[in-house]
DNA sequence: TTGAAAGCGCTAACAA
DNA sequence: TTGTTAGCGCTTTCAA
């Protein structure tokens, strides 16, 4: 029972989604749309104000138990749900978060996604997710903007460091009137960080690997451009010089973070550092090519060579040997940065003194397995 | 310079965020909470009305280039940008994809969703995120409607089929008006899906095995409550019963997809199937598992055993030895999830003889590794 | 080519 | 306790 009528159709009432009538005076019932039902309906049917049926939406106390319970079956009956859109608009509140992410087909990233929507979900916020094709954006601002203009209350920036793919801080961060948090970068000043402690975590592998009497510590690090990637390496070097070892170039191997780049790596390490007996791998996937490499050449591990990845995936429990690695809880550094996140909404809603920014940093943990000897446990 | 007046602050234009007037006629300036800059603005600033800026924003063509080149320079100067949720409410429309998730710290599901973040970004769709805490939620009606309130324009329902987990379609889906696709569950009516084709590549999987001579071919199963596990399941049980192999009851154990659960149930299989000389395992996190236990015995492989995993993720090739896998592109899979969605969004809208729902299935590809013997490649 | 008026669905402030 | 009015920031008629 539709009928239509060409460029005839006017509105008669502003709400009531059924009910047109055309200009020639006759009445037309138009279906809507999309039968969404809107508070105007449940206050007509109630028989009361739109302003009543707000009130009894939003668990106000001036509503009398009658009305309420009356206008609650209602909605039940009519399945109404109010549209969070216009609350948003009206309330100028979105109870959204915004999340810049990249390389999500890597394990680490989608572990800090994943604490990201438990902790969101728990503290009543949605997400609106973005994922950055490549780890360096070119157009920053037209992201913060369309953050912005959905309103978001916040926004939680998963990228990790990468030349200077967060430079633009800088020019941008002071115009940016939405509280922002970042992970997983390198400690600067008026900016909110969550992050892990890369840097101790190297110095504890090789320090393991130094207390293991391994006289000859080579390091496969990460892509030079990463903070995240200098930091492990910062580690493994500090530790080297500490203890008296002295750090030459052709101990040291960059890959890409794969495990393909791990395996290459290794081999040139092999032939030019021939007397390592033992490699602090930058992560798990890069250790698992080294661990391929030697059980291709028929190296014993531990025996005559150590490994320590990082990172800590499940995985590098059943790598053959198991493998000693540094843990760090990707899923916790998504959790506490909403919970953080949540803190600097409200701190930045009482505009009274606010709280300057901290930045919080996560000590990683090693765990001993079959790469470093025989005493399985957690240090 | 912020003034404050208790209850005596009354605001006098509609607009202009930062001029008010007490009631006792004293003009006081306030600033603005967040210096959001409004189509008014722009307006006034240009001497327009808003209409005339909005048709600017939205390249009507019904506006002198004069004007036009002037409010584009004010909004410009001003860093105007539109209220994306005042937009959506006017238009009827928010470019918004809900997406419904699981499992994030596993790889599957985050490779789907980058693919998915991918493709929305291409077409223009920004995303509402949602994971589940498990792969059956107790509340899908609260979860759709808090989609449909957000306005989204259409649903991708990112879990895999476990139990009934699915079973609200039949009751839920009939009063959704919003147009939504399902990832990886089993055959429907009416019911739009893209899924893998996990049967013909359990098939493939266990036909070349047999054609490597094997006799004695064994299946590690995922959970028999997955959908996708009872179809890798019947994959290899039909290859076996059509090549005229029986099958019994001790050639096949369950895991839960883990490397632990992996190992053990290798350790299983060679107790109750002693004469086992390959193995079909359901993924590659299992296929782990059972590569670190026969390490552990010395089994050699391929020779002794033969293994193949299912997903082929990226690690595999660096397991030693390498693994034989089925590779599925679930980035792909997230991606046309997306693309279909578009579709239906559109049709929906061009409301004439709705396309009946598809069912798009991906065929996965074995990738030949060391583990099935000395012919890498892919078929 | 432009502007006025009404409306999207809701809430806040006030009056009754 | 309830209803009225005016907004949130934008778009869509329609009239000028």
């Amino acid at each position: 029972m539709t009928f239509k009528l060409k460029n005839t159709i006017m509105s008669v009432s502003g709400h009531g989604n059924a009910h047109k009538i055309s200009q020639n005076g006759l009445v037309v019932f138009i279906m809507p749309e999309k039968n969404r039902i809107t508070i105007y309906d449940v206050a007509k049917k109630a028989g009361v104000s739109r302003q009543t049926v707000s009130r009894v939406l939003n668990n106000r106390q001036d509503v009398s138990e009658d009305t309420r319970k009356r206008i609650q079956d209602i909605i039940e009956e009519l399945n109404y749900h109010p549209n969070a859109i216009a609350q948003s608009l009206s309330r100028q509140k979105s109870c959204l978060f915004g999340v810049v992410t990249a390389g999500l087909k890597y394990i680490g990233p989608s572990r800090t996604l994943s604490g990201i929507t438990s902790k969101a979900e728990e503290l009543g916020y949605g997400l609106l997710l973005k994922e950055l094709a490549q780890f360096s954006s070119n157009d920053v601002q037209s992201l913060l903007h369309w953050f912005q203009s959905h309103q978001v209350e916040g926004i939680i920036w998963a990228i990790p460091e990468v030349c200077d793919n967060h430079n633009w801080l800088d020019s941008l961060l002071p115009g940016l009137d939405t509280p922002i948090l970042f992970l997983s970068i390198s400690q600067r000043d008026k900016v909110q960080i969550v992050s892990v402690d890369n840097y101790q975590g190297a110095r504890a592998a090789t320090q393991l690997l130094i207390d293991q009497g391994k006289k000859h510590i080579a390091h496969i690090a990460g892509p030079g451009e990463w903070w995240e990637a200098q930091q492990r390496r910062a580690g493994w070097s500090d530790a080297l010089s500490e203890e008296g070892f002295s750090v030459e170039v052709e101990m040291c191997v960059e890959g890409n973070w794969s495990s393909r780049s791990g395996k290459a790596a290794y081999t040139d390490l092999s032939e030019q550092y021939s007397q390592m007996d033992a490699v602090f791998v930058a992560n798990d996937q890069m250790a698992l090519g080294v661990l391929q490499s030697t059980a291709e050449q028929g190296l014993r591990i531990p025996d005559d060579l150590m490994v320590i990845g990082f990172d800590g995936i499940p995985e590098s429990e059943f790598f053959s040997p198991s493998l000693t690695t540094v843990y760090q809880d990707q899923n916790m550094l998504g959790s506490i940065a909403v919970e953080e996140l949540a803190k600097m909404v409200e701190n930045d809603q009482s505009k009274e003194g606010n709280e300057p920014p901290t930045h919080i940093i996560l000590q990683p943990e090693l765990i001993l397995r079959q790469s470093t000897g025989e005493y399985p446990g957690r240090i």
